[in-house]
DNA sequence: TCTCAATTTAGAATAATTCTAGACTACCTT
DNA sequence: AAGGTAGTCTAGAATTATTCTAAATTGAGA
């Protein structure tokens, strides 16, 4: 037998919402179609709500941030906060690392292993490391 | 002969300002002693007019905004993003990189030399750098 | 002192995000 | 299949940080 099928995407999103323990809600499939659907993206809330408009997904904003929150807090989305003027949700949960296009305010993705950090400091206290963000940042 | 007087740091934060081509007006002068007073810190907007009111500085929270903004056009401060619910000024603007406890939203310095960098890759399209960010986030 | 551009200011305006409270719905139980 | 219920959705109000506006003030050079 084949693999699951995938053609629509169908499955495979609904498998992750149970997987990480949220109900799939026809929102939220909607949501998370859009967002794995394709390789890995940065979204704000707006974009994404105007995403769904464009598709005839009927989601309220205030879902959209609901949704984008809920998949961050079940690690199916990283949220990033560079520019203070919005958030932006990364797509991409795995170690990697940032282009930040200033003039633009476009994000872009460095693999992990283009970047080496020979020494860090340890946290104060022994406080434990949650994660260490390399942001490069662009004129252009 | 000693150095200029600094005991009241009159004298220094008027040529600072000066030098950076600010007119340096009652309202810029009291908060730029706020902010160098002492050692480095990281302030917010909020943050920084609680302090003038506390010290009887009249100024409107529109003039700290303006202020921030006009000093760190003129590099004396750096702003940073990093929680997306409020920006901080950085009053250190040597290189150097932050730890982020995520608990209380608080900013600590790492010096330059703490961290090393063995790779980074090139800016896509040759464009130029403008800083390298490292963010360590702690759980605490 | 006079002049004028730079600066300050109160308050309105904006923008992103969160909240509220009622309506809906996925899904478990029977 | 029907019902109950906690979880979810939604429109619109509320909140928060920040910026804008337009008028008043002021620093600094002539």
């Amino acid at each position: 037998m084949r693999q699951k099928k995938t053609s629509a995407g169908h499955v495979t999103v609904l498998e992750r919402l149970r997987a990480a323990g949220l109900r799939p809600t026809r929102q939220r499939m909607a949501l998370a179609k859009l967002l794995f659907a394709r390789g890995h993206r940065h979204v704000s809330a707006e974009q994404l709500f105007n995403e769904a408009k464009a598709q005839r997904v009927d989601v309220s904003l205030a879902t959209v941030y609901n949704a984008l929150h809920d998949f961050t807090a079940k690690d199916l989305l990283r949220e990033i906060s560079i520019d203070s003027s919005s958030s932006y949700f990364d797509t991409n949960i795995g170690n990697h690392h940032h282009f930040y296009f200033e003039r633009s305010g476009r994000l872009e993705d460095i693999a992990d292993d283009q970047v080496q950090i020979a020494a860090l400091p340890e946290p104060p206290g022994g406080a434990e490391v949650s994660r260490v963000d390399v942001i490069i940042r662009v004129k252009a």
